[in-house]
DNA sequence: ATGAATTGCGTTATGATATAACATTTTGTA
DNA sequence: TACAAAATGTTATATCATAACGCAATTCAT
């Protein structure tokens, strides 16, 4: 049962890990054609499927694209901030925020079953050194 | 200048206002295509920019879908909480969420251009009469 | 062990979302 | 009017994601 599916989901976090930016699920294709050239999509969302539920990858909701996990944080939401210009994004565990998030929910009634939380902006380096614009 | 661009806007914002759900961009262009059967996807796409732009309209990251804004906030952020059930969002201003966003970011230097913050789950309706799951 | 049921994966095909690039029209200015 | 600038229309294509089906591996009852 599912050995061969962590080996793919291996290798998915693998190039993951060795990107400096966040990659597309065809990003992560391009990097493993050459190994393997009948891969095909449905094969790396499924591995990204997998690991997002793990919480070992996180999805860029706004990008559409993944990056692997920086901290151990067993599946709960983080704060992913994102720079427009260099691409890195950072993880804050931000509890307050997602306290207050429980909240806001619960005033309505609404059962939260994700929280999706993102900040797209520039990031210290980019803003120290005055990049691009 | 843009008085036809205006008209557009006008269109593809009552389209959203009569819908009961969010609408993708092509459900819009599905919409509009009687009246106008040349009517092209990048037409929607820059009016669906310019309403985001001024605020009246939100862009559902998690679901690729629009939503006209329910409350006249003037383009600040807002807490969307989207029923996976019945397709509904409410809006909460939830000033508290962007509070504790603005140290987080400021903690590591970085310069916020836009927060994005969405729950996901069902709303008090659908959690009450127990529909699907 | 053997065969049926189940599950997960590979593979092909297609669907859905979004934007690039260039032509045309409109608008503003003199 | 004539020209420049800007917005819009139009065609084409890029990008992101999943449906559907069949095969192979695993499980489980016998």
């Amino acid at each position: 049962m599912g050995a061969r599916g962590e080996q793919m989901q291996a290798d998915v976090l693998s190039v993951l890990q060795r990107s400096s930016r966040p990659l597309s699920a065809y990003g992560i294709l391009a990097e493993l054609r050459p190994e393997r050239p009948k891969l095909a999509p449905q094969a790396i969302y499924r591995a990204l499927g997998a690991l997002c539920g793990k919480g070992q990858v996180h999805r860029l909701e706004t990008k559409n694209t993944y990056v692997p996990s920086q901290t151990d944080r067993d599946g709960r939401s983080t704060v992913l901030s994102i720079c427009d210009d260099c691409g890195t994004v950072s993880e804050s565990a931000a509890p307050e925020v997602f306290d207050d998030l429980s909240v806001v929910a619960e005033q309505s009634g609404f059962v939260a079953k994700r929280h999706v939380v993102e900040i797209i902006g520039r990031c210290g380096d980019c803003t120290g050194s005055e990049h691009g614009a």
